[in-house]
DNA sequence: TTGTATGCGTTATCAG
DNA sequence: CTGATAACGCATACAA
């Protein structure tokens, strides 16, 4: 009937080998402070002698509560949400928690998969990319027993905590300064990838500030299914307009804006003179094109890093005053004034 | 006595109303095939009424082992290691495997305590980057119960699983193709970082092409710490030269080459005909840049997608005929032939 | 195809 | 500061 039993030591072992109860063993790792100083020291000798290593799975059963945080983002490898992921696996890190990835490719049964998986774990917290899920989703999130951390977009009403900036303020500050330089006929290009609302949100606040100044808001939608190939596409077809040729374009990601630059300068324009790029998301080439793309930096690090704090406010709040933790983070993006615009 | 209950539906919950005993329900999870039509349809039922979610930690307790894969990558959000996260995470969530994850920073302090960390998850297997561990470290995975998967570099003698690629060819491809080109006199740029032992394999693999050819190997290191600053030294060094004024650079990666691309075109070099400038890496500015990169793209997503295979068969092994997967998996670098070289 | 008995390694609870 | 006991929710082994 005995069935396997691994060969790494357990608690257990750590505690005979110590001359104490499992459950001192068990608390020399957890609440150190109410561990006597020789028990200590035995305790720490046989950890070391016997290379014990906690089994963490077992914790969680026993806690209902798993040292692990899950993280669901649209991709892991664009330029967009690495920053983030790094800053909070970094500071998770310091907790000694560790990070649980799944990637949803904007899409929300992808998403539901991956948050009814991590359910099964008990996650510390659940932290999730944007705030449009399916109901199901929905459902398991109004249920889950741990905190929900919604990012990058800012939904004050909904119940999870938010950390996230403003797309519309972007939008804004994007036109804005492109009409502080003196351009007047600035049009926005739009993203090729559907269901992309914060892309959306942006437009709208550009359009917000262009009828502030009298002036005239348009979209422009490109087909080509290649980013760069659609900021090619899109510079193309507006430069060639015989009249209201645009002085300025504002594109919906630095992608787009990059295919523009390039095709820009194939084409023989002098940029920002014959026209000035501005792009969103200071991806790691911006800095590196000729010439360099003005953007705006959407504080992907700083999401991250709040909300290993966020994480940490809330499973240490027991030892604090109790202050409730703020539930909505809004944080600012960078506008990056470069030479294309 | 009786401690918290979650509030969430157990699997006993779902056995019972569906009238089976809570093992019928576990094997419909994980063996649906030996579970009658009829009793499925019911514990369908019970699971969708209930919402059931598997508690994956009671799970991984009771089998000692784990439906997760841990990987320790220097880091996330670096150009290189990315595309592998993303293929391993994608291949492990078609096995319905989660990924955690921790970043080492090149530290192999942080990778101790990573693997250490991990270990307390029995995951389904540890995948490691890179093949220089601290001996604590190779204590532990000496003694795990799991799969241990070396990636990027290849130690054909370790015991671990190898996938990965011949850092030395990439310096051999690189070196014969910019002789093919005609040039002779050509140097390396080392990495600033220390420790990046696969860069010396490189500048290693580029040595031997050029004592076959006759030709002198040098290397030159510059001092400045940041990347791009560091290209861009080494640019301006070399190119002062009175004598012996190179005609091709190859550099440890893409950034120390970017770096000098940029500062080769702000001093007015004609690229590649001054000078011919050769990177490692392959990242995402490479073709953006003007004149755009000549370099080696790793095969990142290839390793990351191979291990999720091998993975597959070493956990699946049963089913199959038993032949044991292959140990040692060597991946193809390619080479990108663009305009600055 | 289904069920019974038992244990996985840890922590919560209560008692000293 | 320390310990005895009883779970946590599920899967393994064996039996029917």
């Amino acid at each position: 009937m005995s069935r396997q039993r691994s060969e790494r030591a357990t608690l257990s072992d750590v505690a005979a080998m110590a001359g104490v109860s499992p459950i001192t063993a068990s608390r020399f790792f957890n609440e150190p402070t109410r561990v006597g100083a020789e028990a200590s020291a035995r305790i720490r000798a046989a950890v070391e002698a016997l290379n014990y290593v906690p089994n963490l799975t077992a914790g969680g059963l026993a806690s209902a509560r798993s040292r692990v945080v899950a993280m669901v983002v649209p991709n892991i490898s664009g330029p967009i949400f690495a920053p983030t992921l790094q800053a909070l696996s970094d500071g998770l890190a310091e907790q000694g928690l560790q990070l649980l990835l799944a990637s949803s490719y904007f899409s929300s049964e992808a998403e539901e998969r991956a948050v009814r998986a991590f359910m099964g774990w008990n996650p510390a917290a659940l932290v999730l990319t944007s705030r449009f899920h399916s109901p199901a989703t929905e459902r398991l999130i109004a249920s889950a027993g741990h905190p929900v951390i919604e990012t990058w977009d800012l939904a004050p009403r909904r119940r999870a905590f938010q950390i996230g900036f403003s797309h519309r303020q972007v939008g804004r500050d994007a036109a804005s300064y492109l009409i502080d330089k003196g351009h007047r006929r600035i049009g926005f290009v739009h993203n090729i990838a559907t269901g992309d609302f914060s892309a959306q949100e942006r437009f709208e606040g550009y359009a917000e500030v262009m009828q502030a100044h009298g002036l005239e808001a348009w979209g422009h939608a490109p087909t080509a299914t290649d980013p760069m190939d659609a900021g090619a596409q899109a510079l193309s077809t507006l430069m060639a307009r015989k009249r209201q040729r645009p002085h300025a374009l504002i594109f919906a990601n630095d992608n787009l804006a990059c295919g523009a630059v390039l095709a820009g300068r194939r084409q023989g324009l002098q940029l920002p003179q014959d026209l000035a790029i501005f792009g969103f998301g200071d991806y790691a080439f911006a800095d590196k094109l000729l010439p360099s793309l003005s953007t705006i930096r959407p504080p992907a690090q700083a999401i991250g890093a709040t909300a290993a704090q966020l994480i940490k406010a809330l499973t240490h709040r027991d030892d604090a005053t109790g202050k409730p933790p703020k539930r909505v983070h809004e944080l600012s993006c960078t506008l990056m004034a470069r030479e294309s615009a």
